[in-house]
DNA sequence: ATTAGTATTAGTAACGATTACTATTATTAA
DNA sequence: TTAATAATAGTAATCGTTACTAATACTAAT
């Protein structure tokens, strides 16, 4: 199947590049809706799909949430807040000693590897550090990601 | 909430850890009911939840499949078959040195880390190396895991 | 340009893994 | 034993994601 950059791809991408948050597919949805009003959910779900299979974007899950979609393909980190359920990458680069030990240690063929860490946010330490019995969240997000013991 | 160690749940749990697989939770549940016939997938789902909660399991998650379940609760890190979905422990212990590299690198705060690895296994290597232009799998799976891009 | 072939779209329906609900049963603690 | 609580089997509901369909847009060769 051949591959056409398409306007609506083309946006969803630009959007995707554009935002640093590793939106869900219905936040890319909601931005894209911006300059493509009649856009449907299902064509962002498919070119999502169809760009990370062309190896424009990453896709990111970290257990009981949506998938996080990230327009830098490349192998990096990433950490989530188990408070507000922020990604963000890690500024370091991959470490290709863990393949190779993983090579030296069994015949698999590697192919590659995601290390996600889990941790809490500057911004939701500092409010846990003011109101510590609040279980409130500085963020936009509610729910306690991480405490359920049903993540990766 | 207090815990109780019922009959399923201790059922539930020894399966698990007699099983190297780590298996679905459909797979889990039909190994259970070979010792509890009337016992129900809820029931299996909703034990996997609590047993994950109060750290006896650990669940796993690679993308574009069913979560599978890991009887040891320790931090170790787990390798996917791309070809037929098998998952194994990899035999190394965890690298504390990867946090500490992120501690250093930003203001989180680490809670814990999952490293997971993509490839094949030596099964499906060597069937690919007699059958080049197969697509079939040894395994009991048939399905490309991460073949499509949409798993991490 | 005109055409034919193919990919993509918007809109909507369907899917399926997981979770929630409910009446009943089992366990615990006093 | 009795009251309070937790867990169960069975089933319905949820919801993120995919699949379907008729219409439209793109591509490349005549």
């Amino acid at each position: 199947m051949k591959f056409r950059m398409t306007k609506q791809r083309q946006i969803i991408l630009d959007e995707l590049r554009k935002t640093p948050s590793h939106p869900t597919a219905d936040q890319l949805y909601e931005l894209v809706r911006r300059r493509i009003p009649k856009i449907s959910l299902g064509t962002v779900y498919r070119n999502l799909g169809v760009l990370a299979e062309f190896g424009y974007v990453q896709v990111l899950e970290f257990g009981n949430m949506q998938r996080r979609f990230d327009g830098s393909p490349g192998t990096h980190y990433h950490i989530l807040c188990i408070h507000c359920g922020r990604v963000e990458d890690i500024p370091a680069e991959p470490i290709p000693l863990v393949e190779d030990m993983v090579r030296e240690l069994s015949d698999w063929q590697i192919v590659r590897h995601r290390l996600k860490f889990f941790g809490v946010c500057p911004v939701c330490r500092e409010h846990m550090q003011k109101f510590p019995l609040s279980h409130d969240q500085p963020g936009e997000r509610r729910s306690n990601y991480g405490t359920e013991g049903i993540e990766n």
